[in-house]
DNA sequence: TGTACATCAGTGAACGCGCGTTCACTGATGTAC
DNA sequence: TGTACATCAGTGAACGCGCGTTCACTGATGTAC
């Protein structure tokens, strides 16, 4: 039963939507390509009609995702929002990174590649939000901040005590505050939130 | 062919050794039982005898890793250390929390207590080792920098760009430097380790 | 200390099972006239 | 605009394959005497 080219381009993105969703909330393993057609309201065998295999639908679905960052506001509000609890439960529709860049180890190479622009993108618009009038100052503070926030969400996630993974969030975010102040200058010693 | 009782428990320890190698190399789907087991010089059929099940080998391998990180010297060589090209190269002797939390999403929960019993130990090791008289100081130092530097070096493995994978190290090596002297006082703009 | 035998660590073939992928078929789409 | 038909997106059964796990068997170990 052929459907039209615009309902065609509508599944093939709900296809990418599901993929994405599913992968970051249990990994590409654990997801077969017959439970993401499913979800996108297909049958499994159409897949190939839109991917030439599983990893190029990894691929893309990574190009695909967007985390729901609300990038309004200032850097310190979507630093909280993106060091907290919600965002730590609900990694199926947080950012891609944190929940896909410690699965890359044996992936395919377009997948490692997808990755990486994805990663490149996201250091770019957070040095370009952060301020500071040195540009070198900035992709520095933009690369060691997101460095903390990744590792911090990973380790959160990744532990089964509650208290432990709490305390990873609260910790981190205090840390990265202590040396990013809200608005422009640090002061002699750092020693602000404590 | 029964073997002796110390030859069994030095068999067991190669098994776990070798997945402890193995796993943190390639991750835990992408390594069988049959590949741990000849990795240990033995036939597959015999690892019920040491393990009650993959997931069993798994937790128990978390437990017996060790990362060959040279706890010697001050703190400030360490984490250059930590954030190395060797150890992004070479995950399989590296350290088990960078290779393996990203990998916790949808493990057993016997798995995932390994997993937050080793990143505890980690913590507190590493909360000891910072200087600072005030002890929820040093705790918040110990969670804020081990996050920066496990989530550095997991976007440095998991990036195919060479030089975008140099930067997350060097950057954050540098970020992380700013902050924490190597003695006790930082210099007006660290710039360590550049 | 020496011998007879029960124990049991390790072997390798075999089992289900779920997965990625293929393929003959279907029937709505969209084009040629 | 209306009709005839070629195209092709989607269906669902079937395929190999590798995996975790099981099991009957083997033969060295280590104990009872």
């Amino acid at each position: 039963m052929k459907v039209s080219r615009e309902q065609m381009t509508q599944n093939r993105g709900r296809i990418l939507t599901e993929a994405a969703r599913l992968f970051r909330e249990k990994g590409f393993d654990a997801v077969s390509v017959a439970e993401v057609m499913k979800a996108a309201g297909l049958t499994h065998g159409g897949f190939y009609g839109h991917f030439r295999s599983k990893d190029d639908l990894i691929a893309h679905a990574i190009g695909h995702a967007e985390g729901s960052q609300s990038a309004t506001g200032s850097i310190g509000a979507w630093i909280d929002s993106y060091l907290s609890a919600p965002h730590r439960d609900h990694p199926e529709l947080g950012c891609p990174t944190a929940a896909l860049a410690g699965l890359m180890r044996d992936q395919a190479p377009e997948v490692r590649a997808a990755m990486a622009q994805k990663l490149a993108t996201q250091i770019e618009s957070l040095s370009a939000a952060i301020p500071g009038a040195d540009r070198a100052e900035r992709r520095r503070a933009a690369v060691g901040s997101l460095s903390a926030m990744v590792g911090a969400l990973i380790l959160a996630r990744s532990v089964d005590d509650p208290a432990l993974s709490d305390e990873l969030l609260a910790e981190t975010r205090a840390w990265i505050g202590e040396r990013s102040p809200p608005d422009q200058h640090r002061p002699a010693h750092g020693s602000r939130a404590a």
